[in-house]
DNA sequence: CTGTTAGCGCATTCAG
DNA sequence: CTGAATGCGCTAACAG
């Protein structure tokens, strides 16, 4: 017999089930000589509850589903971090599933998460469609963007300021004397990439720069690409003095490019990152960048979603929670 | 009524739940005008099918336990990152727990993967203690132990040569003519850092360098810590000349130090990590380290851990997987 | 080809 | 204070 079930205890201490469930959960009406009995059987049995059947029977699974992009990223995996220990905290685990920027995947991986009852769901959408959210809203399951958010929809969302955070990197730039600012974007379609890249222009139109298309490439999540995209940008010649980029993570690569083409930085090529990610401090040349704060993104959105699961938050209204981003000078720029 | 069930469809069709059953999991004796009438209605109430009945029923419940002493750390992330991918193209989810090193955290995550009826577990252990694990293999729960093994109990394990991994490590900075070596070590309890250690040792032996004691130092995990202790080790003005750390995460905070107190690398020190994050590559002097198959390392112990589950391992002895180390020359050393 | 019965392990009625 | 009955949603065994 591979698991002891609440039965074998009964039988084993001549009571019922009942009775067994009702000790082993420190429920009232038992009395204190059979409980401590059934407890001293449980153990030596080895007792341990199924909670399978506990959440089939109690439709709450105490788990959430995590969808992430990429927790290879370490902007993410400092995110997953933040879940993990917030949902640990207050009892929940989390069933992690990878998109890799993929809606497909994240259309699945949200399928195989209500098909296992996750009692709530924390996304960084990938944002190409979100039917699969809406049918999540549907279901009334509750649901909390991470990192990103929706126009066309309406979520709960924790996220941080990305067209104020695009606004403080650019004009740091443009205060350092820049007038030629090269922004390596993330893709479009994802909310962080596109309002940084708002910023940007909004802050080149404060400081009555021109904004030039030309300037603005890469709309790639991937630190490979990017160095090789940067490779290129430098073979162009094209003109500008300094790159402002999507992430720290893509940052890496592309100094890694300018690097090899003996460019100094910051003074051939200034450049700044965004996230903050525990490396950019630690680089030959510490990185100056924008500030995320990615644990806390990753423990407010829990606690809002365990919120909302319990039915502590009463709010008709979709929740948001909006951080401020901060710039860190160091000596990339 | 939140979520529709057999029954409902049962109903709606006029046929018994069995017979829904049947239908949708393809299974055989249902003719195709029932099965496509079922599959229909199915589609039109949204039906979606209960994980958590189907596990309880079935007795699995297409779920792997991980356990991390930390996904933050990229090491960490590229091997969830490969279990991750592995587990779902064969059908699996995985629960992701962070140990923080700590063996309570690991015992009590291990106790709630088995209530929630994991149908196997992938762990990097503690190694503090063990009794958890040896609890694990009484319930006859498949388990997978990677990056860490142990040595005095049996299980199933993907590592890589950590002996030859230190031994290479080494060897190389002895051949580039570094006599006084500077081992920083992770916590002793763990595998790969006592046999790294072992490495070390058998190098100089071969080389005819005596082993110096105050030579090894750290015994921690953590970027901040090394780089503090770097920092004081500096001030000490203990006689080396280069430093083999037992991490690439631990050589970030290490040559963060060193290059505060102006010194160049690898001229005044020279630096070998080990694992080979991606990160190692893109720093403006690039990490000389020891590979590790991360991502591998991932997968393999993911595919190990499934043949277990599934029975198309019927090993007798715990299955041992060893990946063979290479040293990746860089710049650093 | 289809339905009935039964039970996975648990906790909530409702009676005593 | 305790127990019997019931059902969460699903499927395997058995009967027709």
């Amino acid at each position: 017999m591979s698991h002891v079930t609440l039965r074998d205890i009964a039988k084993k201490a001549d009571v019922s089930a009942t009775t067994v469930s009702r000790a082993l959960n420190n429920k009232p009406d038992v009395s204190s000589k059979t409980k401590d009995k059934i407890l001293r059987i449980a153990k030596n049995l080895g007792y341990t509850s199924n909670l399978l059947a506990k959440s089939l029977r109690s439709r709450k699974s105490k788990t959430i589903g995590v969808v992430l992009t990429d927790i290879s990223n370490p902007f993410f995996a400092a995110i997953a971090k933040g879940i993990e220990s917030a949902a640990h905290k207050r009892g929940y685990s989390i069933i992690l599933c990878n998109t890799d920027e993929k809606y497909e995947k994240e259309e699945e991986a949200l399928q195989v998460l209500v098909e296992k009852r996750v009692d709530g769901l924390l996304i960084t959408p990938v944002q190409k469609e979100y039917q699969d959210i809406l049918r999540i809203k549907e279901r009334r399951i509750p649901l909390v963007s991470i990192a990103r958010h929706f126009d066309t929809i309406e979520t709960d969302s924790v996220v941080s300021d990305d067209v104020l955070g695009g606004f403080l990197a650019t004009e740091y730039l443009i205060k350092k004397g820049h007038k030629r600012i090269l922004y390596i974007s993330g893709p479009l379609h994802v909310s962080s990439a596109s309002e940084r890249l708002k910023g940007y222009k909004r802050a080149l139109k404060k400081y009555k720069i021109p904004f030039k298309e030309k300037l603005v490439r890469g709309y790639t999540a991937k630190m490979g690409k990017a160095y090789t995209l940067t490779r290129r940008i430098l073979k162009e010649k094209l003109d500008f003095t300094a790159i402002f980029t999507f992430s720290d993570f893509l940052a890496l690569g592309v100094m890694k490019a300018i690097r090899e083409e003996k460019l100094k930085i910051p003074d051939d090529v200034a450049i700044v990152g965004y996230d903050d990610i525990e490396f950019a401090s630690a680089l030959e040349i510490p990185l100056t960048t924008v500030h995320m704060p990615k644990y806390r993104l990753g423990t407010e959105g829990t606690n809002m979603l365990i919120d909302e699961i319990e039915g502590r938050s009463t709010h008709r209204k979709p929740q948001k929670l909006v951080f401020k981003p901060e710039l860190i000078a160091r000596k990339s720029a």
